[in-house]
DNA sequence: GGAATTTGACCCGC
DNA sequence: GCGGGTCAAATTCC
């Protein structure tokens, strides 16, 4: 993903670019829906979620806006939405003494079925799940296959996001001190943990995004090519330490985690069955496979932000 | 049979 | 007391 700690003019000029993507990614998606190819309509979708995603982060550098409630997440007014994010800061706040680093991606999938993006190329042992009050689905709890035989602590949690059934949030806690640090994708981790906020005073806590965006990592790229993974290298961000405090309040590191970089929750309203003003989240309620399967009827996307 | 996963129970911070 | 994180016994898989 493309930097965007420029000057006001670029930010303009990128911001214009991305809209002028979006819109021709739904013109291209209204045509492929009536050409009835479901699976390019789908792939569409999420370049037009993460391009839309840009041009929100791109939108709120102009005016400071908080970067609060997320794509992946529930939002704070979404039902349950507000317990969900009240669940993450609670994580955040536990096990504060340990000043554990840890680094958070969001992965999208191809398919629902589809977990090959999950793997990091790194051997992981699942030794938990647990629901998360007000998430839709359930946390999976990893960690290093050799915790035991090498005293490796690096752990990792995988949550499906509540609005976007094909997004995972992965959140990397610990480096790998076994035989697997040497792995390219643990020497990343390593690096990424080395300069999260919680290491490395400057930055200001997220809002060093743009040098993130840029830290498309070698791993990364492979998946997004050789397994069809979208990495939404865009969304990759550096996470507070457990000890760390927001500098101020509403700033971006007090939502931590922070659940997405835009905070914006996107609902894919199917225009002809909006009703009564509110429409249909299609995100929330139906699986994306359905949705594109059983689509008996040409439809139009209306992409709109709920914040 | 060993390794990995599942799942209920427990621990701990708030 | 609540809820997230972890443990460990039971179960499944290879």
């Amino acid at each position: 993903m493309d930097g965007y700690g420029g000057g006001g003019g670029t930010k303009k000029s990128a911001l214009a670019s991305e809209l002028v993507q979006v819109l021709s990614m739904v013109r291209e998606l209204e045509a492929r829906m009536d050409q009835d190819l479901p699976a390019a309509a789908r792939e569409l979708c999420g370049e037009l979620a993460n391009t839309v995603d840009r041009s929100i982060r791109i939108a709120r550098s102009y005016c400071g806006c908080p970067a609060g409630g997320t794509t992946a997440d529930s939002p704070p007014g979404h039902g349950d939405g507000g317990s969900g994010s009240d669940g993450n800061n609670a994580q955040a706040k536990r096990r504060k003494g340990t000043g554990t680093p840890c680094v958070r991606r969001q992965l999208r999938v191809a398919s629902v079925k589809d977990m090959a993006p999950l793997d990091d190329g790194l051997s992981w042992r699942k030794y938990g799940q647990k629901d998360i009050l007000g998430a839709k689905y359930p946390r999976a709890y990893f960690r290093c296959t050799h915790r035991h035989s090498q005293g490796c602590l690096a752990t990792k949690h995988v949550q499906r996001a509540d609005a976007d059934p094909l997004l995972y949030d992965v959140v990397y806690h610990g480096a790998h001190a076994c035989v697997q640090a040497a792995h390219p994708a643990a020497e990343e981790l390593r690096r990424e943990l080395t300069h999260s906020p919680g290491h490395a005073a400057a930055g200001g806590q997220g809002h060093d995004q743009d040098q993130h965006q840029q830290s498309s990592s070698p791993r990364a790229q492979e998946l997004d090519t050789a397994e069809g993974l979208q990495l939404q290298t865009g969304l990759l961000e550096p996470m507070a330490t457990y000890a760390f405090a927001a500098p101020t309040p509403g700033d971006f590191a007090g939502c931590f985690p922070l659940p997405s970089p835009t905070g914006v929750e996107w609902q894919m309203m199917r225009s002809s069955h909006t009703s009564a003003g509110n429409g249909m989240d299609l995100v929330g309620h139906h699986q994306f496979d359905d949705l594109f399967t059983n689509a008996a009827e040409p439809f139009h996307w209306d992409l709109y932000a709920a914040n």
